[in-house]
DNA sequence: TGTGCTATGTTATACTATAACGTATATCTT
DNA sequence: AAGATATACGTTATAGTATAACATAGCACA
């Protein structure tokens, strides 16, 4: 299994799963020191690189900021730009096909990054 | 057709065709201020601004940095963490199968960015 | 005891991007 | 010609994101 969170890893953790989206470094930064007085930029960034390697914690590139996985395997980031709700979808045919397009270029991957923009459901149903 | 473009939006986009890969913001004005003397950071964000929605030029989110679009239709871009080059691939079966899972979901999409870090062909192929 | 390792603290700085306001020029309209 | 509008650009300042580099503290364990 995965090696335990340290206690700045888990606050961290702890802010994101209670946000409602993702967080920037600066807004996370900014609740731990409303929480627990001084606190740095490298103590987040720290944090944030932990739980990214742990899996846990993903950047959402295209909006500069962090969000938790939830999902056990990679997904597509669905990010309204209409409410700002950001969702991960799975499409593991997908990503298959991804693999097999990039190993016929001789390209093996390590991590992909699938982010959309666009308008969710919710957000196009009522319709402008 | 596309507006023409400004001068600055030239001297940036024959910078980055220059290029034989990406460049950040700060490179390009760098280049900039050694051609033309006092240059400060709006003259090249407007300028990538104005070839982003021209079509002409792509933020790679990943790097964050900027380079030419190769490709007439958006296509996945493959990074190699090795050797650093960049290379569009298309995969229209690809974003065409990204289309209907999102519109499965009924997230109607306006942009994608779909980056891969890995090894490219060149670098795996000489082993390490 | 001493050595190494992990996590953390601390200070400073680098890097990326935009806000806000001013100026020049071209074009259009009356 | 005078005024109105629009576009591109210049300029200054600042906001926002991320990391380098070095110091400290505690723990594990030979």
């Amino acid at each position: 299994m995965g090696a335990a969170l340290t206690p700045n890893e888990t606050e961290v953790l702890t802010l994101l799963r209670g946000a409602n989206g993702p967080m920037t470094a600066y807004q996370l930064l900014g609740r731990m020191q409303r929480n627990g007085g001084a606190v740095a930029p490298p103590t987040v960034y720290r944090a944030l690189k932990g739980l990214e390697e742990a899996g846990v914690v993903q950047r959402i590139e295209t909006l500069r900021a962090w969000a938790v996985v939830t999902s056990p395997v990679p997904g597509v980031v669905a990010i309204c730009d209409d409410c700002g709700s950001v969702r991960s979808v799975e499409a593991p045919s997908l990503f298959e096909s991804l693999h097999q397009r990039l190993a016929a270029e001789g390209f093996a991957e390590a991590r992909q990054s699938i982010e959309v923009h666009g308008r969710c459901g919710d957000c196009a149903g009522g319709q402008a």
